[in-house]
DNA sequence: ATGGTCGCCTTACGGTGTAAGGACACATCC
DNA sequence: GGATGTGTCCTTACACCGTAAGGCGACCAT
């Protein structure tokens, strides 16, 4: 008995990484210490001899996240500024997606994990190879996190849990309070009969992050006059 | 004694509001049952009665402040479509910034609140009358919307705290980890004699905000032939 | 009077983060 | 060898959380 493999020992790392498997299978409700200890065979408390609280555990979990994000771009070098920062964006996203519970975790952080600053420092590396100068490179990443971050939490899903019959009356009273809205939930799911949703949210993002790029890349031109 | 006048009645909407007070003043952690009964001179038990359980008091709280930022623009009407959504949008950044918790509450929230319906209703509108078609109308309300949820999040704050001496030895390291980084935020500080901090947040969201509108209105114009 | 409903309270339970201190293995020095 | 840390893990305990179950008085209709 005394010869059995001894238990591999905790390490923040190990911690932290149970704890985010946990939020991505159970979401963050389930992370909770007690769990997080019972997930690597041990008590709880054994877990506060390398994580400060819980405050540092989650701080930690967000770091890892966007840790993921900036790693997963370290190899990404495509042609003009425009195709490296849009590749990076939706390999964001991607992991985002990755994590449901991580954006608005990260939301409720008061102070910068510090792998932003490797991945804003790369970013910013590239908008300056591309002829950005300092202020339009600070006003990129700005926009270009606000937004990535923002879009993992949409505001406007109708029906996300699905097709539930729609109820004809209160369909009638919809149309009437909002007309637009029906309208053009009409046109859309008409239009889109492939999609999954009325949202095709991966498809929104991308016309968003056009957007943004397509602005950013006028700023750039203006700057060279 | 008995004349004493009798405690106001608790109401949900009484309820909401010194939740809402509570969040705002301290922060979502202090809202509390039994914190929100004390505040109503009730024990937590009492408010039952009006909300089904936590979730839906949250439910509650964020329906509150969309129907906040709803109201808030039904007087606006400027002259085109930009000036009047741009506005709309400074606005949902003011109560935002006035509601610090909501953001990564609504970020949480798996249904639409009502209010929401109200408010993209009111912008769609906005925009189908300025001869936007209804995918682009769509797509527009996604980009704004995630966009000014994403923006009150910012991940990259340095030093929120304040300007404790930067601390030599740790400036030349993160110097030369992060020199992108160091050389814009010398260049922004720089620039930014009057701000209150290097990234000063308002004049980035109303960059962003312009790229976006920009890109929509060019969307439009392509539309409009 | 009687029974019902409404608004509020009391009590109680399981789950949470974590403070305090104990148990035990191992390294280090005399 | 023994003594003495030192680092890792566990036990116990507590205050606070959301909320299930049920009680109690005020009102109102019959």
């Amino acid at each position: 008995m005394s010869d059995e493999h001894a238990k591999e020992p905790l390490t923040r790392a190990r911690i932290l990484d149970a704890a985010v498997r946990l939020a991505d299978e159970s979401g963050m409700r389930a992370v909770t210490m007690r769990a997080i200890g019972d997930e690597l065979d041990r008590e709880a408390m054994s877990l506060y001899h390398h994580v400060a609280d819980k405050k540092a555990l989650i701080a930690g979990m967000v770091d890892a996240v966007v840790a993921e994000v900036a790693e997963a771009g370290t190899a990404v070098h495509r042609a003009n500024w425009r195709a490296t920062v849009r590749e990076r964006c939706l390999e964001a996203r991607r992991i985002m997606l990755s994590h449901p519970w991580a954006p608005s975790v990260i939301a409720q952080q008061e102070e910068s994990p510090a792998s932003a600053f490797v991945l804003y420092n790369e970013l910013v590396g590239t908008l300056l190879a591309a002829g950005f100068d300092h202020a339009l490179a600070h006003r990129a990443i700005h926009a270009l996190g606000s937004f990535v971050l923002g879009f993992s939490n949409e505001l406007f899903d109708p029906a996300p849990g699905g097709d539930e019959e729609p109820d004809e009356a209160a369909m009638r009273a919809m149309a009437a309070t909002f007309p637009h809205l029906l309208e053009m939930a009409d046109m859309e799911l008409h239009a889109a009969e492939g999609a999954l949703s009325m949202c095709d949210t991966q498809a929104e993002f991308e016309f968003t992050l056009g957007l943004v790029l397509d602005g950013l890349e006028a700023r750039r031109l203006e700057l060279a006059g």
